[in-house]
DNA sequence: CCTTAAGTAGACAGATTTGTCTCCATGGTA
DNA sequence: TACCATGGAGACAAATCTGTCTACTTAAGG
């Protein structure tokens, strides 16, 4: 049983699901039942376990983002996966991802709105890690002159999405935002030749 | 000098720049000049002050964007006007707008995940408006059959922009939605017959 | 002039925040 | 056996949180 793990799983459900700054040390100490020497022992503080939730929320996400889009044919078949992956977070409907409540990176980006914070940082970080996992199923089937310009199209339609799922319930949104991504591929799709 | 007035804006600026669980009442109270009683005698919780900024932000975002879909022409050109309203926004362009530190509604349902929570349906509410906004100003010019997924597209592209310009400082955002957005216009505006 | 409403200033209560520290138990290793 | 790291349980400090309350001031209207 490793404490430090299970803290920053504990820590990151409950961040997840009500945001950081509403949740505090004594309410994970006695959900984890850790006790407080041993959570100050791993974490010099409260942002350094907050990094850490950030850490293994990106390591799982790209996971399972990342086996999600390899499970399907290679090149815009992955990009349907992603989507098709989303449209499951939303509605929740793949056991492999928590119960949805919005992206945890544009929340923390929301409760750390400085972009010099470093958890702001972090969060950039991730997203601009996902934008590498599209551009590498991306790259040796489209155009490479439009592969940065799709690669944006495709990331601003994913944080679309989540952000309609979330503020304003549309489950529906990946499978919305997938009809326009399709049309943008299928456009720049290079001929099997 | 309307004293709740006052310290609606303060306490705007401050949840909008900070997040509301990091700004106390107290700090609300010294940057407004305000007392504590007169704050309350107002206001029965802060989150009542809270659903007043979501108010008071709905009501100022609504005006200022229908102003600058209204100063271009009808139809499609106004939807690029609300696109390049969004890329001022963005970059501090547009002195009608606070520095820009992502979407307040966005933000709010980052801090108050439940859906159920009135100050998620209040920024489920506003995004349902600014949606209508944008439909009001299609209704005449494309087909009527494609114009609620329309609505939904265009969406979903100015949350994208506004998530991919605040977490990951893409401040071009809005310009690359605003590509993808006119293809799918264009592809359903009616002859001018 | 008197009344009434509203604001100021700030003490205060009670809960909660992060973080430190003490005391004790346990378990592996020299 | 002796030693030492690790963790449990929780007291404690110092700050901060929301919200209430008292006492005083100011201004408007009958």
């Amino acid at each position: 049983m490793d404490k430090r793990e299970h803290l920053v799983q504990v820590a990151f459900d409950l961040f997840y699901r009500e945001g950081v700054h509403a949740v505090g040390i004594n309410r994970i100490l006695t959900e984890s039942g850790v006790a407080k020497k041993t959570l100050y022992n791993h974490f010099a503080s409260k942002d350094e376990l907050v990094a850490a939730t950030l850490s293994y929320r990106d390591q799982r996400f790209l996971n399972w983002l990342g086996e999600r889009m390899a499970t399907g044919q290679a090149g815009i078949d992955a990009l349907k996966a992603m989507f098709d992956a989303l449209h499951d977070w939303f509605n929740g409907e793949d056991a492999g991802q928590p119960q949805f409540n919005g992206c945890y990176f544009i929340n923390l980006s929301a409760e750390y709105g400085d972009a010099e914070h470093p958890l702001h940082q972090q969060c950039s970080a991730h997203k601009r890690a996902v934008q590498a996992l599209m551009r590498q199923h991306l790259s040796a089937w489209v155009e490479p002159g439009v592969l940065d310009q799709l690669v944006d199209a495709l990331a601003i339609l994913k944080e679309g999405a989540i952000v309609q799922a979330h503020v304003t319930g549309d489950k529906n949104a990946a499978h919305k935002a997938w009809a326009i991504a399709e049309s943008l591929l299928q456009a720049h799709v290079r001929r099997e030749d």
